[in-house]
DNA sequence: CGTGTACTTGACAAGAGTCAACACCAGTGG
DNA sequence: CCACTGGTGTTGACTCTTGTCAAGTACACG
């Protein structure tokens, strides 16, 4: 299987093998998390920092109606939250939505790590740019993108995004997101999500599986999405 | 006047007198910017940290149809994109909203500046912190709340972050900011915004002039946008 | 005093939510 | 082995929010 975070933060930038080890052994105790697990909820204190080793997860919010609001969503390679331990409190709840495999690092054994590794820092702190400019890229979504280009931007980045950590072949990937969740992160709803859905399976984009999502055509899917990859920022500056 | 900057900075932590001027020699220079004058545009390679000393400006994206969403908001005391520097190129412009007076931070001087005071470092990771909450609760804003809550909503946040730096006199706060800015910050037309912002005059729970904001009661607008503060993270753990 | 930009209002159209019913499937326990 | 159950997906009819278009008003500025 290997370890998708270390290959993430290599596509980063070089990391030598004493960076990549230090990684190895920071990561080397997970823990297996069932569907639907929080791992931890708005208001508690922050603690370490969580690395998705397998599986999926997501961040989210609930409102005082009960609705609820995905605020981003974790492949596997994708670690949450540096320096989050400064904070009394966490704003939002990150839960498992597959069953997953997840390590957790330190925060003083993170700041030991990037201390003697820049290369690993840097790395890291391009990590976290690049999830601001998906959290900036979803504002937009929400504000400014009909529902259909919604759905397809948002297919179109996981697609991106699980493509480089070899999750897609054949030019398909498979989501296993149900509608539901979807639609929470699309802030849509289930209803009209489905609707939405039918469309783009009409146009050939993408094929529905009960639970699943395939992705058939993304270059299609990209054309409605307007899709522009900048923001996850794939091209980075060299050193 | 003071710096707006280092007394936000001194609200996440404290800070000593070497901190605080070596804070103030980086900041010493600055330039003076009319509205609606660009510091970076997308595409760009990035520079140095901005730093706003007076005035207020905003990040945006502007889609292929030409519609725009602004992403941020920045009053004084804000400072952009630490390590922003590792990526190849911006994927949203930062634009002025009001004359500003703003001062840039070289990255090698910030990291410098960081590496010699912990304290510093500590604060700049905090405001990150926050400003990566703030965006977490405009896509919850936008995913979740109607038109009038996600008004009310973001006007309670750049109240109480204007309080914070004391912006705010006998509970009132003057916004320069036009209709057409806060239609684009919430993703609505700004025809149905002037709607919207009618109906929360009417219940009493802000005032407007031509092109400025001026809210009356706070405490009125936070039950109408079912506010939680807590993503401001105000309460911060101690040390 | 004219001109441009922002704000305001009304009438109408389009998009998205709501409600309700039903289909489908996986897992459970009898 | 089958009926039951609960969660998810699907569809239709209807309502309501929001966008669109168009016209007009009010300032600010040169």
């Amino acid at each position: 299987m290997g370890n998708r975070f270390i290959d993430k933060l290599k596509s980063y930038g070089v990391l030598d093998t004493a960076d990549a080890s230090a990684l190895e052994a920071a990561t080397a105790r997970s823990q297996d998390y069932g569907a639907k697990a929080d791992l931890i909820r708005e208001g508690d204190r922050p603690g370490p920092v969580f690395v998705i080793l397998e599986g999926w997860a997501c961040r989210y919010k609930v409102l005082p109606s009960g609705t609820r609001q995905v605020t981003a969503f974790l492949m596997p390679g994708d670690c949450c939250d540096l320096h989050v331990g400064l904070l009394a409190e966490m704003d939002h709840t990150i839960q498992t939505i597959t069953q997953a495999k997840i390590a957790t690092i330190g925060r003083e054994e993170m700041d030991r790590l990037m201390d003697a590794h820049p290369k690993v820092a840097r790395a890291m702190y391009i990590a976290q740019l690049i999830d601001e400019g998906i959290m900036r890229a979803w504002i937009t979504s929400m504000g400014r993108r009909t529902s259909i280009e919604r759905a397809a931007h948002l297919i179109c980045e996981l697609y991106l995004r699980a493509a480089n950590i070899g999750l897609v072949s054949n030019a398909e990937l498979i989501l296993p997101l149900s509608q539901l969740v979807l639609a929470d992160a699309l802030g849509m709803t289930p209803v009209h999500l489905n609707r939405v859905l039918k469309e783009l399976k009409l146009q050939a984009a993408v094929s529905l599986q009960r639970g699943k999502l395939m992705i058939t055509d993304p270059a299609k899917l990209m054309r409605i999405a307007g899709f522009d990859e900048n923001y996850l920022h794939r091209r980075l500056r060299v050193a």
